[in-house]
DNA sequence: CTCCCATATGCAAACACTTGCATATGGGAG
DNA sequence: CTCCCATATGCAAGTGTTTGCATATGGGAG
């Protein structure tokens, strides 16, 4: 239930469209939180018809219209209620590891070289994440003071990455 | 599609109810891959009427027959060729988050009070994995050796718990 | 001139997962 | 004596997510 809670988090700075959602995803929520297009859609349209946004028009020649979504007194409730009520512990459903589980029912290289590709995943995430990272310890203070929490999130997508590629180094030593 | 491969996983060195399922499912691969019994239950349906897997019903009194199924040769196949092909990057979703980055909005002790909740459940699993780290090292060298690929999981735990864990010192640091 | 990409939205079907309910017994804690 | 836990299985309804399809234009690369 919570990719509700995701778009009324990305809404309640700023209006926009879904199409304008799908790239804040991909810019700031996007470790920790992925949503496809269709997805945003389809939401955006129930949490309208649920009095949670407000939809207004704008007509565009040649395109869709745009529909540029913000947040209502009634959404910015359930928001607050929400980020003030208990959230589980999210589980971890990783397809990886259950291969790796199982890996000596198959030669040993074809896990191997599935970690190198992950890896590079991991690598070009973290890197990302680092550069993230200067940008924010650049800031004066006053903006620095703005971001704070946001950038303790991208704190935990540093150090998960950092852990992901430790134990793929664990794990090359062994398989090598 | 990977509930089907985690069972196979776990049937393929030894044949299993459901319940056995659910239990190893809690034991053996808990930290990367969670089910529920009904999903388990709906899984076996399907998998054996798709001819993975082989049902042998054991009569028993006071309670239901215990379904035991085992692994057939197509289930196997099946299960060969998931690991060969490659795995998608497991994606992230983390409710706790999502209300971080839009923690602003709320006073920032019921943030610090929720990631102390969380902080417990995550030190706990790690106190967990320790035990069973600490179990295979003392192993001897042939038995060691069956279960290095497990062991490479329970790293994966211990090293993403712990980073967890130091996430979460800098998260306190930050709000008090 | 064509192909791909960004912009911009959406439906429909299938698949995956959660939540609530339902049944039935034996054993231990309080 | 009652309540909870472990054993053992399952259906049904709802919610959430993925995959495939559909449309339409402008701009840049080759």
């Amino acid at each position: 239930m919570s990719l509700k809670h995701a778009i009324l988090v990305l809404l309640e700075t700023e209006p926009g469209s879904g199409y304008d959602l799908l790239k804040r995803f991909k810019e700031r929520l996007g470790y920790f939180w992925n949503a496809s297009h269709q997805q945003i859609y389809l939401q955006l349209k129930n949490m309208n018809q649920a009095g949670l946004l407000q939809c207004e028009q704008q007509p565009q020649v040649g395109k869709p219209d745009r529909k540029v979504y913000k947040i209502t007194h009634s959404g910015h409730e359930a928001l607050l209620e929400w980020i003030e009520s208990p959230a589980k512990v999210s589980r971890v459903n990783d397809a990886l590891l259950v291969k790796m589980y199982a890996g000596h029912l198959v030669d040993k290289h074809i896990i191997l070289q599935e970690i190198l590709q992950h890896k590079k995943v991991h690598q070009a995430m973290l890197n990302t994440f680092l550069t993230l990272e200067e940008k924010y310890l650049n800031m004066e203070a006053q903006e620095k003071a703005g971001y704070a929490l946001p950038f303790l999130t991208l704190r935990k997508g540093i150090l998960g990455e950092q852990a992901w590629l430790d134990w793929a180094v664990e794990v090359e030593v062994f398989l090598t």
